[in-house]
DNA sequence: ATTAATCTTGACCGTTCGGTCAGGTTTATT
DNA sequence: AATAAACCTGACCGAACGGTCAAGATTAAT
């Protein structure tokens, strides 16, 4: 077992020790986040991803066993930063700073990671063949208490009567899009990636065309 | 050249011949479409597509001379029936009901044809390797008429200021998610695909939020 | 009926893939 | 200093990939 790290006795020194692992394994799953990212799952190759580590394709395999293995902790990753930016949602009692809040956090997330996102995307388009688990348990249950929220402000009259989960799914796909459709935005911008104040411009167009149209401003 | 059609004589019995030709090319593009959108370019492999084609994989080969020659024609197909749907948006005068005919027909699109929807998003997230030309050419000189259609609307005062490239932006990304995000929903939507009843809702929902974000509603 | 063009296909090829492994090196423990 | 645990890696493997090809079958043209 080359890998069970239960045998590691718990001193200073193997602390240490583990630094070393900690280091290569970071490396390992960074290089495999920008290969994943431009190849796609099937288009990634451990070559490819050993290359842009700077380490020999063995050495992957030392720290992850499998190719299939490495791209789990890949997605595992991505899915608990997409939690917790989700978070965000609850901080304001009020919906239209929660989901202006919520809806700048996907925006921001989008432009800081896009990479992630489009791993994300890759493996929703293929079926979510390794984390229909995950959608139908983690995700599913943080959507239906955000939804319950929503229909407290429909409820109460401070948005208008709509449909919680269609209105996230708009969420999602419009912050998203800016990630995932990056090459073509681009394509349509004169060949160059959105500067930082196109990007303003569209945070602020994609919360208020939003907000607006649930009838929370105006 | 096995290949050329140039040599074919235009009589009744060679438009007879042919017809062997355009009947196996269409049952490859076929499955190519089903193989493409399920496993994406890398993932599909020339042995599942004439698998699921009902034909040899060296058939294949005397029909389409490699691989990204079969994707590439299964791309132009999509692309031409983008740019078709896309002329709805010069059907009407007003602002609401040229962007609502155009939302509803993007929807459906979405509805009819998922896996169309699915290898043209694959593409993008992959940087658009293959169809950079057509998206910065054929596509942005569509947005660009469009854009001025917009621009004007918001000159008149028919619809509140904004850019009208965020706006587009925004009703790809929400019209294509579902078809491209669509097994994320099902498993948000106690893994079942949305209804006749569910989609007919969303599209509504999804019209009025937009018009109503931009100021053309209410 | 004969010839020519088109279509069909099993067998095959070189390449690349994910993954393995033996044996060496480095680091930690005693 | 000696031992053990962890780490490193070039060389290798079987499988699957896209693609080729020769030879036969079918269809069309004469």
């Amino acid at each position: 077992m080359k890998n069970d790290l239960s045998k590691y006795k718990k001193t200073a020194k193997s602390v240490r020790k583990n630094q070393i692992r900690i280091n290569n394994e970071r490396r390992i799953l960074a290089a495999a986040v920008k290969i994943f990212a431009g190849y796609g799952y099937q288009g990634a190759t451990m070559r490819k991803i050993a290359e842009e580590a700077g380490l020999p394709k063995a050495n992957l395999h030392y720290y992850f066993q499998t190719k299939e293995q490495l791209y789990r902790q890949v997605l595992d990753g991505i899915f608990k930063d997409w939690l917790a930016a989700a978070n965000t949602f609850d901080e304001c009692e009020e919906p239209v700073e929660a989901l202006r809040g919520y809806i700048e956090t996907k925006m921001d997330l989008s432009r800081k990671r896009p990479l992630e996102s489009r791993i994300w995307a890759e493996e929703i388009l293929r079926g979510a063949p390794l984390i229909q688990d995950q959608l139908e348990q983690t995700l599913a249950t943080w959507l239906d208490t955000r939804v319950k929220r929503i229909t407290d402000w429909i409820n109460t009259g401070t948005i208008q009567a709509l449909n919680p989960r269609i209105l996230m799914y708009m969420i999602w796909a419009v912050t998203q899009h800016f990630a995932d459709f990056e090459s073509q935005i681009r394509a349509l911008n004169q060949q160059q990636n959105l500067s930082d104040e196109q990007f303003a411009e569209a945070k602020t167009q994609v919360v208020q065309t939003i907000l607006k149209g649930i009838g929370a401003l105006d």
